[in-house]
DNA sequence: TTTATAAGGTAACTATTGTTACAAAGTAAA
DNA sequence: TTTACTTTGTAACAATAGTTACCTTATAAA
């Protein structure tokens, strides 16, 4: 409490810090827990204090799509939203890594954005924050190669995570990438050749070579 | 200006419209007209009375990205968070139609978010779309075939702009979308031989069976 | 330990998209 | 009208990505 404390005073006003230990929910998670899942209510919006956290959406075939990462100090522009207007959610939250966050009912979201200035500079600029993401993501999709999405999907997931270390399957890249299993495993191989990553049975390790 | 006090004020409530009114600058453009451009100080947030705004976005590469579409009574949320923190703009914003707007200055943005809770719903909602119409375009470049992205485009510019009328070059089209002339060429023929389009010079003619 | 299942490697092939090149037709300027 | 330029049509080919099939190896279950 006291390490989230000092975390939070460093973008937030000492009252809304007070508000937020009072007011807040502690939670954690571990890796590949289910933090939000589609269609429920969303009754609070999640402050992340340690950890990874994978936003995921659903378009209307059914397929998923990765939207962003979440880490120290940032929250979930999608789920504030669906908060406000009292929407169902229209994401998927996962616990990319083991993850505390701190819950912040509904009511208050809306209270503190006339109340305290910094509480709206921050949202504002989560807001801002994911808006680049997902046109990164945007173009990485309308101008790279798959190779080079596929890099840039390895350095995301490995900055995120803050490890070397990617635990998943080629499939499972595949699925976030939007492409099929062979293919990932082709361009995994060819990386391997050009000693980027050193592969593994559900994991693999990237080197400072990529 | 008693158009544009009915329009807001099916959104908004009645002492806001009356502040708008006061502190907002009634601007015209034409066709072509740029009304935002990159790396010029944003000082005000246009809100759209009538007509068509494309909103683009360059990347790094220098490679221009079409981001959505903004109509009567929709604002640009990127152009809020600009001047919410005062940066410089990274979008540009270009009249696809006569367009009619009220520019409000950025003072205003925020001390009506703490004031009215209509302009904070309006606010939020209008990130909400655009946050929406974003994950569709992402949904569209990741999964769907460029033939299915081109009939998506077309619906979406007619849908704009109120007319079956689409009057760009293929090399234009080719650009929005981010691949080459020929391939647009070669597509929007198959679908003119299927009766979706008919093709013009500098021009094409959506047809309803599209 | 044997068996079943999941993950990964690779080849061969198909489909889609991008590229180059050039011709034909429309449009505007001289 | 002649000339220059822009736009569109099309063929032929190259590059990239997706698919199917089958094999090997690792891991978990019986």
């Amino acid at each position: 409490m006291e390490q989230l404390k000092h975390k939070l005073s460093m973008i937030l006003e000492p009252n809304l810090v007070k508000e937020i230990e009072q007011s807040g929910t502690m939670m954690s998670f571990k890796e590949g827990d289910i933090i939000l899942d589609y269609d429920k209510n969303i009754r609070s919006m999640p402050l992340v204090l340690s950890g990874t956290i994978r936003v995921m959406r659903k378009d209307e075939e059914g397929r998923e799509i990765l939207l962003y990462y979440l880490s120290s100090n940032e929250s979930c522009a999608m789920a504030y939203t669906c908060c406000m207007e009292a929407r169902k959610s229209e994401i998927k939250a996962i616990a990319d890594t083991p993850v505390d966050i701190i819950a912040i009912p509904h009511e208050k979201l809306d209270e503190w954005l006339t109340k305290y200035p910094s509480w709206k500079s921050y949202i504002f600029h989560s807001f801002t924050s994911r808006f680049n993401e997902l046109l990164k993501s945007l173009e990485s999709v309308a101008f790279q190669k798959l190779d080079e999405r596929l890099i840039r999907y390895l350095k995301n997931k490995t900055k995120a995570n803050g490890k070397m270390v990617v635990s998943l399957s080629h499939q499972q890249i595949a699925d976030e990438l939007g492409t099929n299993r062979v293919v990932v495993s082709r361009l995994l191989k060819m990386l391997e050749n050009e000693n980027k990553v050193i592969l593994y049975r559900n994991e693999l390790k990237v080197l400072s070579s990529l």
